[in-house]
DNA sequence: CTAACTGTAACTACAACGGTGGCAGTATCT
DNA sequence: AGATACTGCCACCGTTGTAGTTACAGTTAG
């Protein structure tokens, strides 16, 4: 029930807010504030985007984060795989009993199933940008200063 | 990294047993002793299965449990409907902060994307069936049989 | 009435999570 | 030089969900 870590939902937020900002880079702490969160989270998610290429960061003073291609080339998967390192779908805790004819298939059959269910996923997340996210965004604020006017 | 509950997989190992022995029940320690596991929790479990009418279970000595209704009508979304209760992709752990652009509006697009995905998994459990794994775990048993003649 | 089951509650040990504080390293500004 | 503002990293905390276990009440068949 506990589902999978919040870590792609806070790496896809901190993208988004990298794509919108793609002229200067931002600090650890701006993003936290956004996410109504802490710096050192922020950093160490950061930190597994950057190792994926995805973003880059400079230290010292005046630093912070950039992306490091192009929002469009940098999809929900490629946020999803740098992040969350372990399968969706657990497998069996312990393997099955050798005994039972059952026992001795099962883990290989649901291995397959269970592969096959995630790719299926990921094969969604994979359709979708950072660029598309950062485009909603912005189309929601028009229609929300549009609404104000 | 965690992953959910290993719920699913006992609850397809379950299933694919109860299919396997049509004809009479069987008990909760039957299916611990191939899942290497103990009653109490393969109880639990089945407890969720029945309740959601995938299986049933007899009390008293002799009881145990059986198929509610054909394998080749169970999938393995719906077992794994029936016992894991949360999101796969789990969203932000707090509301973003409202302050943020990208904070007002991500949540509800995260959302959106992570169902889609989450729909494209279970979709693709929906097309494999208990009754489908059974037949493989069959093909798999004469397939050891004829390489030991 | 005894044996063999289900059903359920209570408990343990453990692992991962979000979150926090501390501090070394690094770059910029004055 | 020295202060300032960042990243990077480690160690720790409290909470939560997990698998697993014991215990026991309820139920049915022999």
């Amino acid at each position: 029930m506990v589902g999978l870590s919040s870590r792609s939902a806070v790496a896809i937020h901190a993208l988004t807010m990298l794509a919108r900002s793609d002229d200067h880079s931002l600090t650890s702490a701006e993003i936290a504030d956004s996410l109504a969160s802490n710096p050192v989270l922020v950093r160490r998610i950061l930190g597994n985007l950057r190792d994926a290429g995805l973003v880059w960061s400079t230290e010292g003073r005046g630093g912070g984060w950039s992306l490091a291609r192009p929002a469009r080339e940098i999809t929900l998967h490629d946020a999803y795989t740098a992040v969350e390192a372990g399968p969706v779908l657990s497998r069996h805790a312990h393997p099955p009993s050798d005994a039972c004819a059952v026992g001795r298939h099962m883990q290989d059959l649901l291995e397959a199933e269970f592969r096959d269910a995630e790719k299926a996923m990921e094969e969604r997340l994979g359709r979708t940008t950072i660029a598309h996210l950062h485009r909603q965004v912005q189309d929601r604020e028009r229609e929300l200063a549009a609404r104000d006017r």
